[in-house]
DNA sequence: ATTGCTATTGATAATAATATCAATTAGAAG
DNA sequence: CTTCTAATTGATATTATTATCAATAGCAAT
């Protein structure tokens, strides 16, 4: 919350505007909780905002990532899945029965660095998904 | 082109076709040597197969990726890239100029094993992207 | 409160990818 | 070589996503 607002502040000295559509699809995803698809919140915000389209709704979340609001991941159901982008986690989904899971940053700390030793690369995915075979269906 | 031979013969012992599209899908990853789009591939093997169809071009890459032959990238460029599966690498890609480099899949082998130590997952994902700046960008 | 600049939206079209289903065909068996 | 069967294709429709551009509206300055 404290954290959101702080960025909004930021993004407006920046020179972006915040929008109606940016605020409620925000605050529609910071109430959800997990993951949603475009579809879902453009089905949710236009009970609030009638004239609302999906181009919006699209633009909306890839600018609310590209601004580091939100985290953007394949989770391998065709539709692209987003969340409010408070703590930085990656994902472990399993090809047989679709169970996720989820990995702390500090994990893979180690290797980014080694990236950066490597390749002179600075790596800031900060939302990865890793695909394999959970415990019980290997 | 050996090891594909091998696995074209355990495609079909497993109850798969191996039919024309397949064959020539197949056959222009490996000329191309690196990515390739679905439309890109599309475009060339209608030369040789004039009633192919955009959807059996995806359907077909999504079956070789499935299947192991094919690896299949996100490189933010809107569309998927697919080439060959001969060598295990992962992608760097720049977020500023949109350069490219390629990350060795040993890198990665200790990072799996913590994970399969601390999630009980065995990770298989042979094809990851990683964003970040490159040396000029920084 | 009004004005002006320009970021953003809505409307629309274009592109990317998947789903459905009847017609075709690869490959095994006779 | 012919037949049979199920995997695959092509045709089509639907869904997902991005691009374009004129109209709208945030917000800074007056």
């Amino acid at each position: 919350m404290t954290c959101t607002k702080h960025n909004l502040s930021r993004l407006r000295s920046e020179g972006y505007r915040l929008t109606p559509q940016r605020l409620a699809i925000l605050e529609i995803l910071h109430k959800s909780g997990g993951h949603s698809t475009p579809t879902e919140i453009y089905q949710v915000a236009r009970e609030t905002l009638p004239g609302l389209t999906e181009a919006t709704v699209y633009r909306t979340l890839n600018f609310l990532t590209e601004q580091g609001l939100v985290l953007a991941a394949h989770v391998g159901s065709g539709q692209l899945v987003y969340e409010i982008a408070e703590r930085i986690h990656h994902h472990l989904i399993c090809r047989n029965c679709g169970d996720t899971g989820e990995i702390e940053h500090e994990i893979l700390e180690e290797l980014y660095k080694k990236f950066q030793t490597e390749t002179g690369y600075i790596i800031d995915s900060t939302h990865l998904t890793f695909f394999g075979l959970c415990p019980k269906c290997q």
